[in-house]
RNA sequence: CGCGGAGUGGAGCAGUCCGGUAGCUCGUCGGGCUCAUAACCCGAAGGUCGUAGGUUCAAAUCCUGCCUCCGCAACCA
């Protein structure tokens, strides 16, 4: 060990439900840097955990017949385990609703009130339950719905504590500006400073009151302390970071962080209050904060309501830890957000894990048998077709590194590959097999086949920090003594007459017909089974509620007429809308504009008669007046039918 | 003219900042080899680098217009 530190940290996974793969994902990457800083000699520290508190989560348990702490309990156990199994190298896992963090947060909180940097006000404006924020009458979306998720806005006044943003925007853009790598990739540095904060940082609303599931405040605790601020302050609080400056070890050893890995969705509250909070304390900024490109599933964002979710804990049935976590840190682009079928996985799987690196492995570690009875002879004089290989075995670790430093990790993998093929090939040129035939040439085969056992275990090594079980398992087989990084700085670390194992295959190949029948059994199976409650309570969330019961009055309230499109063309500037000309009996035609855009076109419905709910409240949609409103039938998320009859008059009640 | 990203052989990507032979992996076809998991190695085919202009001796790369796709924002009464 030196005294080089390296502290390393994902983001706290939300709590609301079980993580899919792409937040696993982060895990695995921040796990796989880590290693590697491990590898190279640095002290690391690895921070991960979960982010407990907000109305999102009080809400989700009570609909699961929870209590807040059982229901986070229940879900931060969840991603424990996943991250377990995925052989993530935390140091530690923090809770946010550790005792520890939410005392450390009242302090920091306290303090920065005590300073001034916190003042109180008080915030009347437009609110959304579901996104615990507030809104100004010109963000609001038509009807007063939230911009973000669409939900009704209440009307909400409250005392409220605001954080002074604007006293350190300068000093952030400034911060941002001589520092280049602080915002990686270097394109959302770009987005950062001229969306947000090059026009003004607005003060924060760092508080709440309509909820209580939070850290309270200790000097007046109606108010809850805002999630983010709980949140982002887990990077210090786990670190022992104490406002009076008696912070434990941990925060003295290994704080400022090298880097907060985040996804790119978050980078807004890492990029700016984040660094804001902590120029507040007076704390030291990290170095750096990477947003990572997401993992789609397909072509599309994953999420529970498209249905198109992955989880860890499928794929590594299917495949094996190692296998997934390959894949994912292989198929990720460094800035752009890369693809996920099962499909893809296999023929990754099958050409990289099990061609090029299991069956080296696998023929070499054979050759040693058969020809050595597994000991590994000395090498003798090296010869000109030795001397590619060697260049690139020795240069290895160096290649890999550059990469790494720059969290390249899959440029990292290819490097690796570029030897486990080269080696390959090796295997060609040199022939042992034709070798072993001539007893004359004994001692050339042992010079070939131990240049292949130390390129092995040179890949091993660096593999360790990617694939760990099976960095583990090839250096079970070829007798491995070395592993460290000493021993891949240079060529020939390998002692001669080392014991040489049995060859068993590391990977099998995948037949990827017959696997895809398995995965598709599978799904199936669950489909079909009872879901969880969990599964159950969360498939709810998000769904309309069931309606309750209304009488015949309440129904009759609601007029319903046939009309019939005399005229149709989409809402300029907008790609969901068609303002529709109606005939609906009435003494001129009705004009209504309808969100389904992306299910028909114009053409499609003029001539169509349609159900039209006449009496409703005229609202401007996209500033186009709608007076009514088409009745359609959600058919699946991705599918919407508009109920279309026939042989109905225009203007016809419907009842 | 809302903001941003992307369009490169069948698929997925690199190259674009700092103009000068278009590269990698997979797939396809042909060949070789038999140590090995029908694996490995070699070779070939296949691209007007979205499109139209411009700058230049020279453009995937720089500039302008346009088209398409994807996020975000707005929008499903």
């Amino acid at each position: 060990m030196t005294d080089k530190t390296y502290f390393i940290t994902t983001a706290i996974a939300y709590t609301s439900r079980v993580p899919h793969i792409g937040n696993t994902y982060e895990a695995v990457l921040a796990d796989a840097i880590a290693r590697y800083k491990r590898l190279e000699g640095y002290d690391v520290f690895l921070l991960t955990g979960t982010d407990e508190h907000g109305q999102k989560i009080e809400e989700q348990a009570v609909s699961e017949g929870e209590t807040p702490q059982q229901h986070v309990d229940r879900i931060a156990g969840e991603i424990r385990r996943i991250w377990d199994f995925m052989n993530v190298s935390y140091d530690k896992f923090i809770r946010t609703t550790d005792p520890d963090h939410v005392q450390r947060v009242q302090k920091i909180f306290r303090r920065l009130y005590e300073q001034g940097d916190i003042y109180k006000g008080s915030y009347e404006g437009l609110y959304c339950v579901a996104c615990e924020s507030f809104f100004t009458e010109s963000q609001a979306a038509e009807g007063n719905t939230c911009p973000d998720c669409g939900t009704k806005l209440k009307t909400a006044s409250e005392e409220a504590y605001f954080f002074k943003l604007s006293k350190y925007t300068e000093r952030l853009a400034h911060h941002i500006e001589e520092n280049p790598d602080f915002i990686q990739p270097e394109s959302r540095k770009n987005e950062m400073l001229n969306n947000f904060i090059k026009p003004g940082l607005q003060d924060l609303c760092v508080s709440r009151t309509s909820f209580k599931w939070g850290i309270p405040v200790d000097f007046d605790d109606k108010h809850v302390i805002y999630v983010w601020i709980d949140a982002l302050s887990n990077y210090i609080t786990a670190m022992g970071y104490d406002v009076d400056g008696s912070h434990g070890a941990l925060f003295k050893k290994f704080w400022p962080a090298q880097v907060h890995l985040i996804g790119k969705d978050i980078l807004r509250f890492h990029t700016i209050y984040w660094p804001i909070m902590l120029m507040a304390l007076g704390v030291e900024l990290p170095a750096q904060i990477f947003g990572h490109p997401w993992l789609l599933s397909g072509n599309d964002k994953m999420s529970k309501s498209k249905g198109n979710v992955i989880y860890a804990e499928d794929l590594v049935g299917y495949f094996g830890v190692d296998a997934v976590r390959y894949f994912l840190l292989h198929e990720m682009p460094f800035a752009q957000d890369g693809t996920f079928t099962h499909e893809l996985v296999i023929s990754r799987i099958n050409s990289d894990l099990a061609n090029i690196l299991g069956n080296l492995v696998n023929r070499t570690v054979a050759m040693v048998g058969k020809y050595f009875d597994g000991v590994l002879p000395a090498p003798g004089a090296r010869e000109p077709a030795d001397e590619e290989l060697i260049a690139i075995a020795s240069a290895l670790s160096g290649a890999a590194s550059s990469k790494m430093e720059k969290l390249r990790v899959a440029d990292t993998l290819d490097e690796i590959w570029t030897l486990l093929r080269r080696s390959n090939k090796y295997i060609d040129e040199t022939t042992p097999w034709l070798l072993a035939r001539d007893e004359s040439k004994k001692q050339r085969l042992g010079t070939v086949l131990y240049n292949l056992i130390e390129c092995i275990r040179i890949a091993s090594v660096l593999l360790s920090a990617f694939l760990p079980e099976t960095a583990q398992k090839i250096q079970q087989q070829i007798g491995a003594d070395k592993t460290d990084w000493q021993s891949v700085q240079a060529f020939g670390a390998t002692a001669p007459g080392s014991r040489v194992g049995q060859a068993v295959p590391l990977f099998e190949r995948i037949d990827e017909v017959e696997k895809m029948k398995e995965i598709e059994a599978h799904v199936d199976a669950r489909l079909k089974s009872a879901q969880t409650p969990a599964e159950k309570s969360e498939a709810a969330v998000g769904e309309e509620q069931d309606a309750p019961l209304i009488s015949i009055d309440d129904f009759s309230k609601v007029e319903l007429k046939a009309a019939k499109v005399l005229s149709c063309e989409p809402v300029p500037k907008s790609n969901k809308l068609l303002r529709l000309m109606l005939d609906a009996g009435e003494a001129s035609p009705r004009q209504v504009v309808s969100g389904i855009a992306s299910w028909y076109r114009p053409e499609d419905l003029v001539g169509k008669t349609i159900v039209l709910v006449s009496n409703l409240m005229p609202v401007k949609l996209r500033g186009v007046d709608s007076n009514g409103m088409i009745l359609a039938a959600d058919n699946d998320e991705n599918d919407v039918r508009v109920l279309f009859l026939e042989g109905i008059r225009p203007g016809a009640k419907i009842r």
